[in-house]
DNA sequence: GCATGATCATGC
DNA sequence: GCATGATCATGC
């Protein structure tokens, strides 16, 4: 047998051997007349045979399996700005909905492969070999044990639609770390599923991008030759692993507004010892934050577990009359990032919409006096005909962007009644910044409709 | 009365 | 200084 560099039965081993291509090419290590792979899995078994030395002829197992190592090589690309992003989700595996049915969690693919991989992260470019791809970070990522409880969760969330025949009603949104994507030629395919005669989009497993990219500010910010298992540097956890043994993450933030549940501003306030200035424009987002993340003085929406699952927390005022008095938004609208990218499915926009929600709902008790109480919490994702409409609303803004048209007059308005709006947000009329075309322009950002929320509230008991 | 444009408190 | 999570304010 051939000796190789490394020892294919040592994780360490294999490891550090892999640091080697980093700031290389496959090109560097390439033999004479080897002959390209094609296709998108192309690049992780050329890594596999040119740089690892490993034949696949001769073994047809899995990557390292003597180690029980997954190798995955995966995009990151470039903006404007020069700073790597992470190009896609990474994929795990695609899912076959009649086999996975009879799986659990801890004889699925999902587990037995990605507990322990090497990532080796390149640079895209586009039109280019795949052989001339640079490697910038090797990482030896092991699945946390806190992140590894949510992920299971996750999983059984999947499972449960695949087992009850509703494989055609996953979305990424219904999960937190591990997401059911959809893949295939234009993500139009369908397969035969489980315990249902409805074709069901085909669908992989993935760490979704809020995950991968909390991989990518681990490595950036403790170099390539860390080893996994890490704190996420800023925000605090959101729940502990021993809440997360005997609960679900969903039911842990539920279950702490229960006894809030039917009080007002003033009790709240008092009750969570939060000072409010009434003038201020979250307050009800304060208190919500107050009870949500128990007490701590940090906001939610940066702690750990909705950093990496994308999950983002947002308040809803419900007046007496029944009606929703604001429209609510988002962040601003990074010009760049539209005038850069050109697919939907990478867009921020995308990510932003279709990643899961919690709703706080306050509620008017009489009309006009603004006694708004507590009314109710949920999780909530975007159903995929409203991800469609945000496609066609995504579509107009980068047009806009693109052919320099960054006003109100050619953006989706409120009373177009298409669920979604672009509407200003900055400090003032005078707060600019840079316009992809050359110039400043005014800030605006993604909004949701008032009957838009309208309709999520109600769809909610 | 509501859609649209304008603006604010806060925290990092 | 600016992003965030919003609400205010006015003109049609």
């Amino acid at each position: 047998m051939e000796t190789k560099p490394y020892n294919p039965g040592d994780v360490a081993s294999i490891f550090e051997y892999s640091k080697g291509i980093l700031g290389h090419t496959l090109r560097d290590f390439v033999p004479v007349g080897y002959e390209a792979r094609k296709g998108k899995g192309g690049l992780g078994e050329m890594v596999e045979e040119i740089f690892f030395g490993y034949d696949k002829n001769s073994n047809p197992e899995a990557d390292f399996s003597i180690a029980g190592l997954e190798l995955k090589c995966t995009p990151l690309k470039n903006s404007k700005k020069q700073e790597l992003l992470i190009k896609e989700r990474l994929v795990c595996g695609m899912i076959d909905y009649i086999e996975e049915a009879g799986k659990d969690f801890e004889h699925s693919h999902f587990y037995e492969k990605c507990r322990l991989m090497l990532l080796l992260f390149y640079l895209h470019l586009a039109q280019t070999d795949k052989l001339d791809l640079e490697f910038i970070y090797s990482v030896l990522w092991q699945l946390p044990e806190k992140d590894l409880l949510i992920i299971k969760q996750d999983y059984e969330i999947i499972h449960n639609k695949i087992v009850n025949g509703l494989a055609h009603t996953l979305s990424e949104g219904d999960t937190m770390y591990l997401g059911a994507c959809r893949k295939g030629q234009k993500g139009e395919d369908t397969t035969k599923q489980y315990n249902s005669d409805i074709p069901a989009p085909t669908r992989a497993f993935c760490l979704k991008m809020a995950y991968m990219r909390t991989i990518l500010d681990f490595v950036q910010k403790s170099g390539t030759n860390a080893i996994c298992n890490y704190k996420l540097p800023k925000g605090e956890e959101a729940v502990s692993v021993d809440a997360l043994k005997s609960k679900t993450f969903d039911s842990i933030i539920i279950d702490r507004f229960r006894p809030y549940l039917g009080k007002d501003e003033q009790t709240l306030a008092r009750e969570l010892k939060i000072n409010l200035s009434a003038d201020s424009k979250s307050k009800f987002y304060q208190l919500a934050n107050a009870i949500a993340h128990e007490g701590k003085h940090s906001n939610i929406n940066k702690s750990e577990e909705f950093q990496k699952a994308g999950l983002m927390m947002k308040t809803v005022r419900v007046q007496a009359n029944g009606k929703i008095r604001e429209a609510m938004s988002f962040e601003n609208i990074n010009y760049q990032e539209v005038y850069d990218n050109d697919e939907w499915l990478e867009s921020r926009l995308y990510e932003i919409y279709s990643s899961r929600f919690l709703f706080v709902i306050f509620r008017e008790q009489t009309p006009d006096v603004r006694d708004y109480v507590l009314d109710k919490v949920f999780f909530w994702t975007m159903p995929q005909e409203d991800l469609a409409t945000a496609e066609d609303y995504w579509n107009n803004i980068r047009t806009c962007v693109v052919q320099n048209k960054i006003a109100p007059k050619y953006f989706w308005k409120a009373a177009d009644n298409r669920n979604f709006h672009v509407r200003p947000k900055g400090r003032d009329s005078r707060d600019l910044v840079e316009n992809p075309n050359g110039g400043k322009c005014r800030k605006y950002c993604y909004w949701f409709n008032n009957d838009y929320i309208s309709k999520i509230v109600n769809s909610h008991a």
